[in-house]
RNA sequence: GGGCCUGUAGCUCAGGUGGUUAGAGCGCACGCCUGAUAAGCGUGAGGUCACUAGUUCAACUCUAGUCAGGCCCA
């Protein structure tokens, strides 16, 4: 018969790990996994790509295990689920790497270099860290299909995004427009809102407050107050707030216009002249301050405008309508020219010659300083703010009117909003909130991006006609000409391809490439190289949508999104049914973890120390994965010696005494009706247990569903049946009852590792296939592939679990007061008194009196009926009850019922209610508006919980002090023993000597001093030799010495 | 400036359809157990439930506002 191995709670997670690991790939689990669920209902799953030129971080541990925990549970449950791993691959952030490889500054150097050789050089360093992430990916047991990933840059890819972008473009949603944009001049390229959230960072910038000088009042100036110095060259207009009140003030001899509630950014004293509304200097004029460019149209003069506000600045805006939103709409609205002296690369070009060839923001201290000289300046200021970056090169962004081609998304937000209500969103209120609100004021999708490595717009032109012709697939455009071979659908390539117009002219694509936002929101069906391949898996509902995603909330404006958007578009249904959103991982003291403070934390490093599953559990249970979690290393040590060690404790000392007993586990089982109470309880307990998890799991609650694992775990099974069961496991001869505390160890322990296997996938399965080999009563290869158990209410008792529970409280209350009066539990006690007045209530604690008894050490349990008078009562109001009942007179009833005497109590308990009179008023109290408090009962140490009362006699005899003092006796011969080296199965000699009167004690105690410490003789004499020890016993003195009896 | 979230014990977090003794773990103090034993367990101290107003017989819980922190967007 095979023996289970034995476990003990010094067991290297992360070497077991590595074994399960090696199981795993030699029994090809994962694959099973999937394939013995064939034909079964799927569940399907996205995985959002990263990409692979990052390093991977201890965010991606979180948010993998969350994906993985989810469709390892879906597994349990019967489910198939197929997990495609996938790779974002393009876009900036590889062109950057391999710029910075290259050393290369510019744009320019890039086409220098050569685009054909540039994009091979981004292709290679797509996978720089890709070995990372595999070792990660398999190192904390996130099961996904590495072997047949998606990649975003292959031609099949490629592809299926045209014929998207092709199903756009022939419902006229994709046009071309002039927008204002973020636009990034290092890398010079537009960025989309999008990538735009990613950068936001806090800036030290120079504000200034200039005088623009009215035309028609000398010695008069508006204070306009900009954070870009560099627009104020392009100053067409001022905008105030029509409702404001705005002051004209004399200072130094000037007089100054600004808003009132701003007059704290005046310098020094000042005296106010006037006060009138913003509206009343609508269309007065100003000397504008720089010359450099002639203007057509009506310009320099005041406008009003909703946006102005009195938060900060002056209260009147400076309006540049190239470089802002808001100027822009401004500036259609009135008509006002445009002036843009700034090229590409966000250089002021030679039509402003004293900055000429100067990067704007690097040309703003320049500015200020010629300012300054020409007295335009009033003040400077720096100021902090958040100011958008480029989310790859940290150049802090410009905004401009610019060429792009866009995305109608506005023409279908309707639909978007609609469908994402059918979203289950975890937690709702990114849903409903962030998403939500980010729909309403949906932006058309800005789509072009200037540069050379991404998925090339499949747009081609023809220059002379301007007709348009979009390529949804490799097969359309072979049907151009000059494509090359072999088939490559990236730039310079697919730039060699013309198109031959019907108007006769010759079509050419368009240079951009498209959002790598478009590439990975277009997984859902790319993935699968839709429509060109495997078009019932998207058509029969299969793959389409998924079933479950999972990222951090920062894809909000990222990947959910686009999958949100190309996936109504296409297929008029939501991508998604359940989206789990993850939060940020912070360092142990709440700071964001970067590079910089050096504050990050290598996941490798903790998985190595403390293992992938502690790892796991740890991120899961800390906090909810929708809020931030605090990252704490000695957290995941308590989760390893708490939890992990606990179950593992538990499992090593079923797995030692089944050995010993040789337990056969093809015998029935025992009738659970037929087993102990204690086992019917933990049973009913355990289905809760199922029950509860069950219920969280189907609301994507992973947190509480772990931690409901764990507290079943320590409190009730190892600390309560385990430890109250323990003499069972020992007794010797193996009948029902012995048989029914094993089949019933073993039911808990086997359920609870499958319930948390989708957690600890390790940890788990190393228990799980260390009972089941040996026991072969679930017969799969791994706990991975075995079923979820569901909960079965016929085996809950809910009344049985509430008697252990106030058999549990008793035992409480017992302690606390042996700690009042300072009795160790070594000491037993004769009674203790419980006041419980009907049969049924005695019933039950006397069901569960052995337990107690036991646990407290106290001979027997007295009750006393509470009319016994020795009882004395109190009477606490039930708000509950009597405050919809008394309204505005509660607190007048409740003084009462606490001043209620112990008579109208009694009579209350026997009629049911009472007249209660105070003063004027008299009012009937009920039983139930009522609660009964035993306070105390005369002359005994008594402590309540609640309802609950429990009194201990503290009255020491002579027979409790000798046993007492026995047990104490043996405790210390045990830890002589223990300290000597015996073995425990060692027979030894005692000789002792002691005062006579604790001789006396001792002698009635004999039998059981040496039965306890397998001594072969007792003797008083003189204590001599190796093992000898002197002790302190009820305040007399005993010398003890122990021999260890030779063998044989 | 807007949206969403958070603010409960020294720390990390629970909780409550509003009901008068607000919970756990860690840490701390004290102690216990010992045939699961380089583990385990208990008892205790520790909280004006961020602040202010309102609704209500009753607010830690609901409402409004304020303050602080986080994320996202302007």
């Amino acid at each position: 018969m095979r023996a289970f191995k034995e476990l003990t709670e010094r067991i290297s997670y992360p070497a077991v790990e590595q074994e399960i690991l090696a199981y795993w790939k030699e029994h090809r689990i994962f694959e099973q996994s999937i394939t013995s669920r064939e034909g079964k209902p799927g569940f399907t799953f996205y995985e959002g790509p990263p990409t692979a030129n990052g390093r991977p971080g201890i965010h991606h541990v979180m948010s993998r295990t969350l994906k993985d925990l989810a469709c390892r549970y879906q597994t349990m449950r019967g489910k198939q689920v197929h997990r495609k791993a996938g790779w974002d691959t393009h876009g900036l952030p590889v062109e950057i790497e391999v710029e910075k490889e290259l050393g290369f500054k510019h744009k320019e150097d890039i086409v220098r270099y050569g685009v054909a050789e540039f994009n091979k050089k981004c292709r290679e360093s797509v996978w720089k860290y890709k070995a990372d992430w595999e070792r990660m990916t398999e190192q904390m047991g996130y099961w996904v299909d590495l072997t047949r990933p998606y990649v975003t840059f292959e031609n099949e890819y490629i592809e299926s995004i045209w014929w998207s972008l092709k199903r756009f473009h022939d419902e006229g949603m994709i046009y071309k427009g002039h927008k204002i944009q973020p636009y990034c001049p290092r890398c010079e390229t537009p960025l989309s809102s999008h990538e735009v959230s990613l950068g936001y960072q806090d800036v030290k910038d120079q504000s200034v407050y200039v005088r623009m000088r009215l035309k028609d009042e000398p010695d008069t100036s508006f204070l306009v107050w900009t954070t870009t110095p560099w627009t104020l060259i392009s100053n067409v207009a001022l905008a105030v707030a029509a409702d404001v009140t705005y002051v004209k003030v004399e200072q130094n001899g000037e007089k100054l216009i600004l808003a009132e509630p701003r007059l704290s950014v005046l310098e020094g004293e000042y005296t106010v002249l006037e006060k009138f509304p913003g509206s009343a200097l609508v269309g007065r004029e100003y000397h504008r301050i720089y010359n450099f460019h002639p203007v057509t149209a009506k310009a320099f003069y005041v406008v009003t405008a909703t946006f102005v506000t009195t938060e900060d600045g002056t209260g009147i805006v400076h309006m540049a309508p190239a470089y802002g939103e808001d100027d822009n709409q401004v500036g259609k609205k009135y008509g006002l020219p445009t002036i843009h002296p700034v090229n590409r690369s966000g250089a002021f070009g030679p039509d402003v010659p004293p900055f000429a060839g100067k990067f704007v923001r690097d040309a703003d201290m320049d500015i200020i300083r010629e300012l300054k000289e020409r007295k335009v300046l009033y003040k400077k200021e720096a100021i902090t703010h958040s100011y958008p970056h480029c989310w790859r090169c940290r150049t802090p962004l410009l905004y401009y009117a610019r060429e792009s081609w866009y995305i109608s998304t506005t023409k279908y937000a309707e639909k978007m909003i609609a469908l994402n209500k059918t979203i289950n969103w975890y937690p709702p209120e990114v849903g409903e909130g962030r998403f939500g609100n980010w729909l309403e004021e949906n932006k058309d999708w800005a789509l072009s991006r200037d540069r050379f490595w991404g998925t090339p717009l499949p747009i081609w032109v023809c220059p002379s006609c301007k007709k348009q012709k979009c390529v949804g697939s490799v097969a359309e455009l072979r049907e151009g000409t000059g494509l090359a071979e072999p088939l490559d659908l990236h730039k310079p390539f697919v730039d060699a391809v013309t198109f031959t117009c019907t108007c006769g002219g010759t079509m050419t694509r368009t240079p951009e490439l498209i959002d790598v936002w478009f590439d990975s929101g277009a997984m859902s069906f790319a993935q699968w190289h839709y429509p060109f391949e495997n078009k019932e898996l998207i058509e029969s509902g299969e793959q389409y949508p998924a079933d479950f995603i999972c990222e951090g909330v920062d894809q909000t404006r990222g990947w959910f999104y686009s999958l949100h958007a190309i996936g109504t578009f296409l297929f008029g249904k939501p991508a998604y049914k359940n989206l789990l959103v993850n939060d940020l991982i912070l360092d142990k003291d709440g700071q964001k973890m970067s590079k910089s403070k050096g504050n990050t934390v290598n996941p490798f490093d903790v998985m190595a120390k403390y293992g992938a599953d502690a790892t796991r559990w740890y991120l899961v249970t800390n906090s909810p994965p929708w809020r931030p979690t605090m990252f704490d290393e000695e957290g995941v040590l308590e989760v390893q010696r708490k939890f992990f060690g606990t179950l593992v404790n538990t499992y090593a000392f079923f797995a030692m005494y089944a050995n010993i007993d040789k337990v056969d586990w093809k015998a029935a089982a025992v009738p659970v009706a037929e087993r102990q109470e204690i086992d019917r309880w933990i049973l009913s307990e355990l289905q809760s247990l199922i029950g509860r998890y069950t219920g969280y799991m189907a609301v994507y609650d992973v947190t509480k569903a772990a931690r409901s694992i764990s507290e079943f775990t320590i409190d009730q099974l190892s600390n309560w049946y385990v430890r109250r069961n323990r003499r069972r496991f020992w007794k010797s001869e193996m009948g029902a009852d012995k048989r029914a505390a094993y089949q019933t160890l073993y039911e808990c322990l086997d359920t609870v590792v499958k319930l948390m296997a989708p957690f600890a996938p390790f940890l788990a399965d190393e228990i799980y296939r260390n009972l089941n080999s040996v026991t072969g009563l679930d017969p799969a290869a791994s706990v991975h592939l075995s079923f979820m158990p569901d909960a079965d209410a016929s085996r809950i008792d809910a009344a049985l679990e509430e008697r252990m529970e106030r058999a549990q409280k008793i035992v409480v209350l017992v302690r606390a007061m042996r700690m009042k009066a300072n009795l160790k539990v070594r000491q037993p006690l004769r009674r203790i008194i419980l006041p419980i007045a009907d049969e049924a209530g005695r019933g039950d604690v006397r069901r569960m009196q052995d337990i107690i008894l036991d646990e407290i050490n106290v001979k027997e349990i007295e009750y006393v009926h509470d009319a016994s008078g020795i009882v004395r009562k109190k009477a606490k109001a039930n708000f509950k009850a009597i405050g919809p009942k008394f309204g505005k007179s509660v607190q007048q009833v409740a003084a009462r019922i606490k001043d209620m005497t112990g008579a109208e109590i009694a009579t209350m308990e026997q009629n049911g209610s009472v007249q209660l009179a105070s003063g004027e008023q008299t009012w009937t109290v009920a039983v139930d508006d009522v609660e009964i408090m035993r306070e105390d009962i005369q002359g005994w140490l008594v402590e309540t919980d609640g309802g609950l009362m429990v009194a201990l006699d503290t009255t020491l005899d002579d027979a409790l002090v000798a046993e007492g003092a026995a047990r104490e006796l043996v405790n210390r011969i045990q830890n002589m023993r223990k300290d000597a080296g015996f073995e425990i199965t060692d027979r030894i000699a005692i000789v002792y000597a002691a005062d006579a009167a604790l001789a006396e004690r001792l002698a009635t105690q004999e039998r059981y001093i040496v039965t306890e410490t397998l001594a072969e003789s007792w003797t008083a004499g003189s204590p001599a030799g190796e093992h000898t020890e002197t002790l302190e016993l009820n305040g007399g003195s005993i010398s003890i010495a122990i021999t260890r009896m030779k063998r044989g």
